[in-house]
RNA sequence: GCGAUUGUAGUUCAGUGGUAGAACGCACGGUUGUGGUCCGUGAAACAGGAGUUCGAUUCUCCUCUCUCGCU
């Protein structure tokens, strides 16, 4: 069993749950930083650790451009080379087709890529993406997904699902055959990914065709792309309709609180996002009572921490005058530090609705950070 | 003192006899499975005076100013 249910909120389909990898167990419902090239932008694995990350999120695809896959594997594996204590996932690379920089085209047989270092076109298979995986040798893997943009026609859309499928049959197939010998706890766990938009009837489709594939896990793919929250919660409640409750089910990219506490009140387990940090550097900032832009000039001569009620290193230590001058003056310190407290505000806010599970209280928790976050 | 030269947004620079642009900076938005320090919107200027002209930031003259050279 990878996952066992612990705690349900009595009133609403809010849990609380365990997964268990090889490197460990963690208990959901959890928050991954990115860390596309085995680091968070300026911040330190000890960092991830001490600001409590207990699971963070590379990419297969652009780690096996640069260091290669071979290398990670030859130094023992990305845990091992990065030296991070907690859970590693990777994603497989699906997620960059969105990046029009380095996708080119996709078929059945793979999808083409150009190398961004380099220039040259790379083909990666769902089996080829298997193999990257394994070689890095992450705790939990992502199947290789064909991730359409938000602005796609139906048509379009689709076609990526039928596609996303075809690939997770190739994936689960060659993921079993390379790990035939290991005894499940050795095992890298594989999740599917769904897609189909905010269209119902395809997202329904793609999330039955990747049920009957039995993976360890099941991910949300290709939200938080431009449609409204509405949208992206009737999919979620979607999903969680169609799966069975055994299975952790992971929101790819979703970073923003509100829609992580509204996920969690619908039952998702994992998220990772680059908002928080990304959001960090550019001067947005989370805090108990909703988000500051500390480059406003109302905080020039602001001398209280970022959040007063907030415990982080940041906090306790520094001003919102001097960490909104940093990043003015594109400090490396001003973006370590801003993105730290993002990170820690989110890690905060999910032990926050742990306890609000606990307690049965998930409801109230959910109101009073809406209230929060209505400016 | 004489001669030449310069003056346009906070800064560095475009430009025009008829509605003056950019970059950076400033103010305010945005940001969701990381090609990154990104994207969007806004405020903001013709050194001063006189003349020519229907109309001058533009042409002429004077004052001031910048820089250089010569005494």
């Amino acid at each position: 069993m990878t996952f066992t249910i612990t705690h349900k909120d009595e009133k609403t389909n809010a849990r609380i749950g365990i997964i268990s990898t090889k490197k460990g167990e963690i208990e959901t419902p959890f928050f991954m930083p990115v860390a596309t090239k085995s680091a968070t932008k300026h911040i330190n694995s000890q960092q991830l650790t001490e600001l409590g990350a207990k699971a963070i999120i590379s990419n297969a695809l652009i780690l096996s451009l640069r260091p290669g896959n071979k290398l990670i594997k030859k130094l023992g594996g990305i845990g091992k080379f990065m030296n991070f204590q907690g859970i590693n996932v990777t994603d497989s690379g699906g997620f960059q087709m969105y990046s029009p920089s380095i996708y080119l085209t996709s078929t059945e047989k793979g999808v083409q890529f150009k190398n961004p270092f380099s220039g040259e076109k790379i083909f990666i298979t769902p089996e080829k993406d298997m193999e990257i995986q394994l070689d890095i040798n992450s705790d939990i893997a992502m199947c290789l997904d064909r991730m359409p943009l938000y602005e796609d026609s139906k048509k379009e859309i689709e076609k990526s699902v039928k596609l996303t499928t075809l690939w997770a049959e190739r994936c689960k197939k060659h993921h079993t055959k390379l790990q035939k010998k290991l005894p499940q706890e050795k095992r890298q766990l594989l999740f599917g990914i769904t897609q189909g938009g905010v269209y119902k009837d395809l997202r329904k489709e793609s999330i039955q065709q990747l049920a009957e594939l039995d993976f360890d896990g099941y991910s949300i793919g290709g939200l938080g792309m431009g449609e409204t929250k509405q949208e992206q919660y009737k999919i979620v409640e979607l999903q969680k309709s169609i799966l069975p409750e055994n299975k952790p089910v992971y929101l790819m990219g979703i970073g923003d609180p509100i829609e992580i506490i509204n996920a969690i009140e619908k039952g998702v387990d994992m998220f990772d996002s680059r908002m928080p940090t990304m959001n960090a550097r550019r001067g947005t900032l989370f805090t108990s009572k909703g988000k500051i832009k500390i480059l406003n000039k109302k905080y020039e001569a602001d001398s209280s921490p970022l959040d007063k009620e907030c415990n982080c290193m940041a906090c306790k230590n520094y001003t919102r005058a001097y960490i909104r001058f940093l990043l003015r003056q594109n400090e490396s310190v001003g973006r370590e530090l801003a993105s730290y407290h993002n990170l820690f505000y989110l890690q905060t806010l999910i032990k926050q609705a742990k306890q609000a599970i606990k307690n049965n209280k998930f409801s109230e928790f959910k109101k009073s950070i809406e209230k929060m976050y209505k400016n």
